[in-house]
DNA sequence: ATCCCGAGGG
DNA sequence: CCCTCTGGAT
């Protein structure tokens, strides 16, 4: 995509959605590191509805550890993967306790020597937590790279890369949240409703079928 | 490359 | 039924 098509692709999403977030919820630094680390391969809304009563509960790494694994085990037993999530969880908050002061660190390497964490996680806690301008490649914003010619790469490290030198100031910061968030409810990795996209003219895919004739009306 | 692994949508 | 959802460890 040009230079200028880039800029206004971003300018577009920043004008629709000034002020994105997050849709994980959590009180804290830790609680979003824990959040994060479960919604692998899990829809937000999931993660959240198992996060509500535990977090309630665990807002430290002490706490987590004072729960126990089974006790954390019942409490995300609704999302996938949640074996090994609970493990992992357990472990990197025995590791917060022991290495970190109770805190969640603040660079890169620190992050991904926990258990459970790689780089698209250690990346959102990083840009979430700490502001930094990082970019998380997840399905979502693999598939959007991709498909509207943003950001193309192979692995999702070729796509963080080519997101790292194409996206301008001032969008860096939010970028992420802007393509999660356009992948999610606009660019679906099934069904892209393209009739409704505000940057379709920018970009390289194009859809075959046309939009229905009643289309749903437009949410608020 | 394969395993982990549940809910929701089409 | 099959696909998708803010992946990581082996």
């Amino acid at each position: 995509m040009k230079k200028a098509d880039v800029f206004e692709f971003y300018r577009r999403l920043a004008e629709a959605n000034p002020h994105p977030e997050t849709e994980l919820e959590s009180g804290n630094a830790y609680q979003l590191l824990v959040a994060v680390v479960l919604s692998a391969q899990a829809t937000d809304a999931g993660v959240n509805t198992a996060t509500r009563a535990l977090f309630d509960r665990v807002k430290t790494p002490e706490q987590m550890v004072a729960l126990g694994l089974d006790a954390l085990k019942q409490h995300i037993r609704t999302i996938g993967l949640f074996n090994t999530k609970a493990k992992n969880v357990i472990a990197l908050s025995e590791a917060l306790v022991a290495d970190h002061g109770s805190a969640v660190p603040d660079d890169r390497a620190a992050l991904e020597r926990l258990p459970g964490v790689g780089r698209k996680t250690a990346n959102v806690v990083l840009n979430v937590a700490f502001g930094a301008e990082t970019f998380a490649v997840d399905t979502h914003i693999f598939r959007v790279g991709n498909r509207t010619g943003l950001a193309r790469g192979k692995t999702p490290l070729a796509v963080e890369n080519a997101l790292d030198k194409a996206t301008p100031q001032p969008f860096r910061v939010h970028a992420h949240h802007w393509l999660i968030l356009h992948g999610r409810y606009v660019c679906k990795a099934r069904k892209p409703e393209c009739w409704r996209c505000i940057v379709a003219d920018l970009c390289a895919f194009k859809p075959k079928t046309p939009a229905p004739r009643t289309p749903p009306p437009a949410t608020p």
